[in-house]
DNA sequence: TTTGCAAACGCAACCACGTTGCATTTTTAA
DNA sequence: TTAAAAATGCAACGTGGTTGCGTTTGCAAA
């Protein structure tokens, strides 16, 4: 299944209408690799309006097609969510991590989510952030 | 030893000159009990200018007298370093927690702390955010 | 105690991020 | 084809934070 149509069946899902920018949008971010900053998003939506550019990532963001991986207070990020993702439940079983270097952020999975059993209190969600060296600049350094 | 002396000491550590404003500052962060809200010192320090503000917490960030307690995108929060935090290095075994209900963030330590061996990669920090009810929250409701 | 210098402060101006209101255009379903 | 709903673009605004610069303050040495 090929990117336009996987996008086509995505928006419908989340009843969604099929707007340029919402395919533009999400086409850009399927193709980048790793979480997509504000930023590139501009450059490659370069003729959309600011405001629309906004607008959009809310929206998927409501709609659970689209999650924000925050680094500190730096630029925002965004990622495609996965299919355990939906307009009410935010799942991500995964961690965000930045790599020092080239400053890409990725979402990393894991294999068994860590527990925190926080004493007097209780714990409804749970949100990491780790930095360092990623593998391909490892290779590189 | 009162909270002056603190104070004091703990300028003259760091070669910070003993001005008011960082006095004002450590005074309300010592005494606000959990990581205190930018919007909160502003009030508690409404003679002073917004940009000394931002230029004082700057600096005591620096030096290694403060952290901030990021989450999200919301307000900056701020809370005391431990004894093992210099200019040079943040060190923070704790995690940061955000009550839902009352919106308190605190740093809270950790008996161990989390370890993550991610495959292909090499951690250097890691962060952690976690939201949830507080104890006296929970006492309440 | 005085004095001189570096540091800190206050103000003005500025920038980036993000939001809201409103008129116009586009999407989609009937 | 058309009408309603939704999305877009534009203007304006609010907030968080920074920079430059002239003035004031802290502090240490004389």
């Amino acid at each position: 299944m090929n990117t336009t149509t996987t996008i086509t069946n995505l928006l419908k899902s989340r009843n969604l209408k099929k707007t340029t920018t919402r395919v533009e949008l999400l086409t850009a971010v399927m193709h980048y690799g790793s979480a997509m900053p504000f930023s590139q998003l501009q450059q490659q939506l370069n003729n959309t309006d600011r405001i629309t550019l906004y607008r959009t990532l809310k929206t998927l963001v409501d709609k659970g097609v689209i999650h924000k991986a925050y680094f500190s207070q730096e630029e925002t990020y965004y990622a495609l969510c996965g299919t355990t993702c939906s307009h009410q439940v935010h799942q991500h079983d995964h961690i965000h991590f930045k790599c020092t270097s080239c400053s890409a952020v990725s979402c990393v999975y894991l294999e068994e989510a860590p527990k925190f059993t926080l004493k007097d209190m209780h714990v409804q969600s749970i949100n990491i952030n780790a930095e360092g060296i990623c593998k391909a600049c490892m290779m590189v350094g």
